[in-house]
RNA sequence: GGAGGGAUAGCGAAGUGGCCAAACGCGGCAGACUGUAAAUCUGUUCCUUCGGGUUCGAUGGUUCAAAUCCAUCUCCCUCCA
């Protein structure tokens, strides 16, 4: 079946709400790991589960490359495949337009966009119509249309022309969508122009999609200019969908979208950091790495329910880190993919008691410190 | 006893008269990271009151100038007796 969403209530613009996939019901606001090779780095899908997580992401152009498709369909599946009994959304492709077509004029064209495989620089070609059909036969959950995801900052010229082709992209894409158990999303962008997300957000509503995302975001943008493409397109999108704000997860972030009505978040940083030794926690983010922890035996955030803060402390966790040893990156990213999705959690509660607000101005107290009055 | 080779910053290792406070790697310290070409990248790493000061096993010498040339000494390695 197709995911349905169900908008139980609301503060300000920020909603609460229910998705109801293949896999169960889940609340959202929801953040989502990324698991880019089928496999959220470090972790287990054990693991994963026991942080409470939800959708977990996936990648059409890294699985398309290795294994590809085919192996992935023999094997039953994407869940099948990597044991992840839960949802799985999988990104077409898009960021990859963004990240590896270097040569944006002479690789992107109307039929679709030119790579190099980073693996051994073999050139492929994916198009939106052959992005679905993978998506198809990985049989992931929900499957997002293939987009341009724009660099920041470009002309306007080159901004509408690069909106106005996904929009096309969007509906070829949609023309050969076949997998009645996957959901489609539209991707809506427009870079930092307000009347191309406006368009492009009434544009892709048009085509009636299973849920929408808002693209284009987090590309090196400053904070004030992301929030605005938000506000700028998710005014445009229906109520009775769920919206996605695609690569955002820096938590200030998180809480900034909720506010203004988003539903679903996904991103690297969570993992990423983790990897490179470092840890959110509520008093803003901590490198672990850092020689004044060498002896600090408490965890990594007093107060967290998260296996890594159970049961192990800074001291240890920095010198699993420093020794290059797996199990630290294992231990932060299970901690920062918990402190993401437990933000995500406490938001729910606050859109529930109309505090959303309050909540902002405490975490944002706690979480930047020092920063916190200058910042305002 | 004899013949060679070597000693360079925390470690390894370049450099063999001026462009050398000394490449590079590791280690150390810090920073970045937002739909993962990222377990990666960047900065920094003798002392300093930022003017400068003191370094290349030790001491003495040659030279306008020495990590680099010469002498002696100390220690290490290889081979011969």
């Amino acid at each position: 079946m197709k995911i349905k969403y169900d908008l139980l209530d609301t503060c300000g613009r920020a909603r609460l709400g229910k998705l109801h996939t293949n896999y169960g019901s889940y609340d959202t606001p929801m953040f989502m790991p990324v698991g880019t090779q089928a496999t959220v780095k470090t972790l287990s899908p054990e693991e994963l589960k026991e942080c409470n997580s939800g959708v977990i992401l996936s990648n059409t152009y890294h699985l398309w490359l290795r294994p590809g498709e085919d192996i992935v369909d023999k094997a039953g599946g994407l869940h099948k495949f990597m044991n992840y009994d839960g949802p799985i959304l999988t990104d077409s492709g898009g960021f990859q337009v963004f990240s590896l077509a270097h040569n944006k004029k002479k690789d992107i064209v109307e039929e679709g966009v030119h790579f190099k495989s980073h693996l051994d620089g073999r050139k492929l070609f994916l198009t939106p119509e052959l992005s679905i059909q993978i998506q198809n036969k990985l049989d992931s959950d929900i499957a997002m249309s293939f987009d341009e995801c724009i660099p920041f900052p470009v002309d306007y010229e080159y901004a509408k022309a690069s909106t106005e082709r996904t929009l096309r992209w969007a509906k070829r894409g949609k023309a050969v969508h076949s997998n009645p158990n996957q959901s489609l999303f539209g991707i809506v962008q427009g870079s930092s122009y307000a009347d191309l997300r406006e368009y492009s957000a009434k544009e892709t509503v048009k085509m009636d999609f299973d849920g929408y995302s808002i693209g284009g975001t987090s590309v090196g943008e400053d904070k004030e200019t992301m929030y605005k493409m938000v506000d700028d397109a998710i005014k445009f999108l229906p109520e009775d969908k769920p919206r996605y704000l695609m690569g955002v997860g820096d938590p200030i972030d998180i809480i900034e979208g909720v506010i203004r009505g988003v539903d679903m978040f996904d991103c690297v940083l969570p993992t990423r950091l983790a990897r490179h030794g470092n840890a959110f926690t509520r008093n803003g983010k901590i490198n672990i790495k850092n020689l004044k922890f060498k002896e600090d035996f408490t965890p990594i955030e007093d107060g967290c329910d998260c296996y890594a803060c159970k049961h192990y402390t800074k001291a240890y966790i920095r010198h699993l880190i420093t020794a290059d040893e797996t199990f630290g990156a294992r231990l932060l990213s299970i901690h920062n993919i918990r402190f993401l999705i437990r933000l995500v959690e406490e938001l729910r509660v606050a859109i529930k008691d109309k505090t959303l607000l309050e909540y902002r101005e405490e975490f944002l107290k706690n979480y930047l410190g020092d920063k916190y009055e200058s910042n305002k």
